[in-house]
DNA sequence: CTAGGGTTAG
C-alpha cells in the first residue's frame, strides 16, 4: 500500500479504517495507522485522523486514541465528538479509568473555550450520565443553548439511573416548552425512571401517552419496562395479563423482567415456566440462569 | 468522517 507511487488517496483510508471500526479489528487498524504514518499530507488531514481516532475507539484502545487526537494539528467538531463519545462506550467497561478521560476532554474543551453545544454538548451530557454523575450532566446541559431530543434523553436518563426519578420527569416535562418531541428512546428512560422508583400510575400514563399524545407505537424494550414497572411493585399476576395481552412477541427483556420480578417476590414455581419462555426465545445467554439461582437462594432464605 | 435505549450474580 505504501510503495512510493502507490499511495492511498485520503477517502479509500477513510473507509477501510470505519470498515475496522465497525468489525473491531484492532490489528488491521493500527497497520494501517503505520503506514502512514510518514506520509505527511495524508495524516496530518482532519478527516483521516478522525477516521483514526474512532477506529481506536471502537477497538476499545482509548490511549491510542487520545495520543493520535493530542498530534493532530486540526480538530474539528467531530474529532471531539469521536473522542468523548468513544470514552462513553469504554465507560461501560472502565468506567474509573474513563470519568478520567473524560473530564480531561470536558477542561480541554473549557480551555479552549469550544462550544459544548450540539454534538459536542450532548456527548458531554451523555458521558457524565453514563458515569454516574448527573450533576456534572446537568451542568452542561443547562449551559447549552440548543437542547435538542439528544440531549433531553441523555438528561433524563443521567437522572433515572441516579435515582432521581422526579427530576427525569420534570426534565421530561420541559420538553414541549423549548419544542423538542420526545421519541421511542426519550420514553424508555421515563419508564425506566417510573419502574426505578416505583411510581406505577406514572409509568403507566407515560405509556398510554406514548401513542394517544405523541404517535409513537410502544415497541418490546417499552413492553418491558412496563413488564419491569408493574414486576418491581409487586403487581406480577397484572404483569403477567399486560404480556398476554401484547400486541407484539415478547422478547428476551420482556420474559427477563418478570423473571426478575419473581426473583425480588420470591415466586419460585412462576419463576420456573417463565425459565423455559426465556430460554427458549434466548437459549445461549446466561441471565436466565443467574436470575433463576437467584430465586432459588432468595427462596431457601425465605423459609 | 459523528449521536441516545429496557432485565442481569449473596
Amino acid at each position: 500500500m505504501c510503495r512510493s507511487n502507490l499511495r492511498p488517496d485520503k477517502m479509500t483510508l477513510v473507509v477501510i479504517l470505519l470498515a475496522c471500526s465497525r468489525l473491531g479489528d484492532l490489528s488491521l487498524g493500527t497497520r494501517i495507522h503505520e503506514n502512514i504514518c510518514d506520509i505527511h499530507d495524508i495524516y496530518s488531514d482532519v478527516f483521516v485522523g478522525n477516521a483514526l481516532v474512532d477506529m481506536y475507539m471502537k477497538c476499545g484502545d482509548a490511549d491510542s486514541a487520545r495520543k493520535l487526537f493530542d498530534k493532530m494539528p486540526v480538530k474539528n467538531v467531530v474529532s471531539w465528538n469521536s473522542m468523548i463519545s468513544g470514552l462513553v462506550q469504554q465507560g461501560q467497561f472502565k468506567e474509573a479509568l474513563h470519568l478520567e478521560l473524560g473530564k480531561w476532554v470536558h477542561a480541554y474543551i473549557d480551555k479552549n473555550q469550544i462550544k459544548a453545544d450540539g454534538f459536542v454538548g450532548n456527548a458531554l451530557v451523555d458521558m457524565y450520565a453514563k458515569c454516574g454523575s448527573a450533576e456534572q450532566a446537568f451542568g452542561v446541559f443547562q449551559g447549552m443553548e440548543c437542547k435538542d431530543v439528544f440531549s433531553y434523553t441523555a438528561m433524563i436518563m443521567g437522572f433515572a439511573m441516579n435515582g432521581e426519578a422526579e427530576r427525569a420527569l420534570d426534565i421530561f416535562a420541559e420538553m414541549p416548552m423549548v419544542g423538542s418531541k420526545p421519541d421511542e428512546v426519550t420514553f424508555v428512560d421515563v419508564l425506566s425512571a417510573c419502574s426505578h422508583a416505583g411510581m406505577v400510575e406514572e409509568g403507566w400514563r407515560h405509556f398510554e401517552d406514548m401513542s394517544k399524545v405523541y404517535n409513537l407505537e410502544p415497541q418490546t424494550e417499552h413492553y418491558g419496562c412496563m413488564v419491569d414497572l408493574l414486576g418491581r411493585a409487586g403487581l406480577i399476576s397484572e404483569a403477567e395479563v399486560f404480556i398476554a395481552n401484547m400486541p407484539i412477541e415478547p422478547d428476551a427483556f420482556v420474559w427477563g423482567a418478570l423473571l426478575g420480578a419473581c426473583s425480588i417476590h420470591g415466586k419460585v414455581e412462576l419463576g420456573e415456566a417463565i425459565m423455559k419462555k426465556l430460554v427458549a426465545v434466548e437459549p445461549v445467554r446466561d441471565g436466565a440462569y443467574i436470575l433463576m439461582s437467584n430465586i432459588y437462594s432468595s427462596a431457601k432464605s425465605l423459609k
